[in-house]
DNA sequence: ATTGAAAATGAAAACCATTATCATTTAGGA
DNA sequence: TCCTAAATGATAATGGTTTTCATTTTCAAT
């Protein structure tokens, strides 16, 4: 399905909130991202197209995008939330390891067969079951990278 | 595989740490918890058995568990992290569901059959491809519980 | 048991990502 | 074009987590 200025202006429209100069180019910059990025990494690049546009309002903005179904947010223990448009191409979707120790994080997206499969029908059965509106899901591993599990002790 | 006082000690020592009374009483409380606490939730825990001990040595006491590879943190997005013993019964672990909106957490641990083989075989596949040391892993599923799937436009 | 050095503790202050406040500006239907 | 509700940005406030530092505790060596 097309995304661009059009259909985002009417999605806009549809839960009641106004299209805005300062939105369009949030979710440019997003939409733009190669990795999840931090309310500040999306500031920054904003800045650049736009400056004048407040770190306020990327938070604003954020979450009406998460309450549309547009964004995700994760937390991956470093004391900052990251964001992300929930891209409708599979391909985009990947899960996460993460360091403890250093805070180094893999993505990989090379699932093997089962998975993909698995979590589609999870989120049907989950769905169901419970009465949820899924609108994204997160995997981590979280344990020492190659590097950390040398250095730390037995 | 016993998980005493004794086992304990032993396990610190081999991390270069002390075994001391407040982190005793802090793995008391740990291991008592039906669900995830949060560090304040803790601190409550704790003051009741031990009045005294501050809320910066549960934080620190959580840092060198989680370093340890005895407990999980996680981030449901409510601004505070939750900490958890890691089981070593496989029927003690669960997955979660969040609601965007009001912030409900619903676990479920019916596991669908291929869900705890797939895992176990990820973690196997992962940290071997990448050179990981799993401790944990974390599922989430994001979105509208119930309640608020209802209440919200469009 | 005593001792001593290193580690752990608690109280208070600092930190910093996120949120609330509020006066001003803007979007977009009438 | 006008008008009203919504959005914005600067600033201040919030609150979970960390740092700091003087004091206390652990535990291996004596």
């Amino acid at each position: 399905m097309g995304r661009g200025p059009r259909w985002c202006h009417a999605r806009f429209r549809n839960f009641g909130y106004k299209m805005t100069q300062p939105r369009e180019i949030i979710l440019d910059v997003l939409s733009r991202a190669k990795k999840h990025l931090s309310a500040e990494d999306i500031y920054i690049e904003v800045y650049k197209i736009y400056p004048g546009i407040g770190l306020t309002t990327i938070y604003r903005t954020l979450d009406i995008l998460i309450n549309m179904g547009m964004v995700s947010r994760y937390d991956f223990g470093d004391g900052r939330s990251r964001y992300e448009l929930i891209s409708d191409k599979k391909s985009e979707h990947h899960h996460h390891l993460v360091c403890l120790n250093c805070g180094k994080i893999i993505d990989y997206s090379d699932y093997i067969d089962e998975e993909t499969k698995l979590f589609d029908k999870l989120e049907k059965v989950l769905s169901e079951k419970h009465n949820f509106k899924i609108n994204y899901h997160h995997v981590g591993f979280y344990g020492l990278c190659d590097r950390c599990k040398s250095t730390t002790s037995s």
